[in-house]
DNA sequence: CGCGACGTTGATTTGCCTCAACGATTGTGG
DNA sequence: CCACAATCGTTGAGGCAAATCAACGTCGCG
């Protein structure tokens, strides 16, 4: 069960035996039913969590109704909304499972809990949100400098998996695109 | 000189006399004249500055040979291409002055030490990273979601002083609009 | 003074959207 | 297990936001 965010957190820092034992006892574990919402427009985002196994979405829904995925989330990745977690806030977006998925979920006092106890954590989720910030700016920058249809192609590069998992019209809205055109430059491909 | 980063920290964390002492003295005070680059693409960014006074934008060239203005910076904020300063991997991104700037920097060395010395810190910079995420996550979805006209009228409502001190073509860069289009937006509004 | 950086304006083009209609596939309740 | 609905992808016609290209005025500065 912790082996996978075992390695994700020695990626990280090195962690003692104890630490690591207290870390897992603050991890609870679920199993949710495909197309759950996590989170809700509007609730406090209290959880972070860790995929051990299953595909979850990030979206946003604008003010004409049209929703905006934000990101897609697998294995070995951490979902959350960070800014409605930290400052316990009402969020914005929605969070939602697209297959039935495993997950290793952490609350907003048993992190603080954690950080008290041991400083070290700190760090493994600076590290983590280095690495968020790194994707988005890279994803921000494909997004204004390049057309659709070399997104497209960077995107079934990168994630030739999250291709096979996620119905493409949500592929086209998370590239910035509408699902008709991302559909027509498919055809110009074959 | 150090009034502002004070407060600054002091929005994260609460610091001791000596924890404040020690950062103190691993911040290295610099004056930069305006239009000077403090990193370019391919050199390894070794600094995160905490900008006093001055402006900064980060930029991107794209392979056609566009500037992309990724950020402009000013009194209050921190820049640093993080990706290339935590992997130590060279940057594809430009930082340059636009005016000239009061700065306190910092290197991976001494801030590796900072954290060895006072894990307290760790808190810090990854408070400021929530906070960049969070900034670059809105930026993403009003650009995606709103037409151009909207994004402007956000951007000199938000930022009302950038206006000022940033050429305008930089802005519509930022924007991810052309020079042209910004200036028929500015027109229609008149 | 003269040159380069900056901003403006108009004509034309284009990448992508919207709307509408239509198969194919999935899934779900009776 | 079938029937029917919902979801998903495709295609075409028409339209618009924004890009591109080109020309020109202005200003600050070496």
């Amino acid at each position: 069960m912790f082996e996978s965010i075992d390695r994700y957190a020695d990626q990280c820092v090195r962690l003692s035996d104890e630490e690591r034992t207290f870390f897992h006892g603050i991890l609870q574990r679920k199993t949710i039913k495909k197309k759950t919402f996590l989170l809700r427009k509007g609730e406090v985002c209290n959880f972070e969590a860790y995929i051990v196994k299953g595909c979850i979405r990030t979206f946003y829904i604008d003010e004409n109704g049209f929703e905006i995925n934000l990101q897609f989330a697998v294995e070995d990745w951490w979902v959350s909304d960070i800014a409605s977690f930290t400052d316990r806030k009402p969020s914005g977006l929605f969070i939602q499972t697209l297959e039935e998925s495993e997950l290793l979920m952490i609350d907003h006092d048993h992190k603080e809990q954690l950080f008290r106890t041991y400083p070290k954590f700190e760090r493994m989720f600076r590290l983590m949100l280095q690495r968020n910030l790194s994707v988005l700016q890279n994803r921000f920058l494909a997004t204004v400098s390049q057309p659709a249809e070399q997104r497209y192609l960077d995107f079934i590069q990168r994630y030739p998996d999250i291709q096979q998992r996620v119905p493409q019209h949500m592929i086209a809205s998370y590239l910035g695109i509408s699902a008709e055109f991302l559909s027509k430059i498919r055809k110009r491909r074959r």
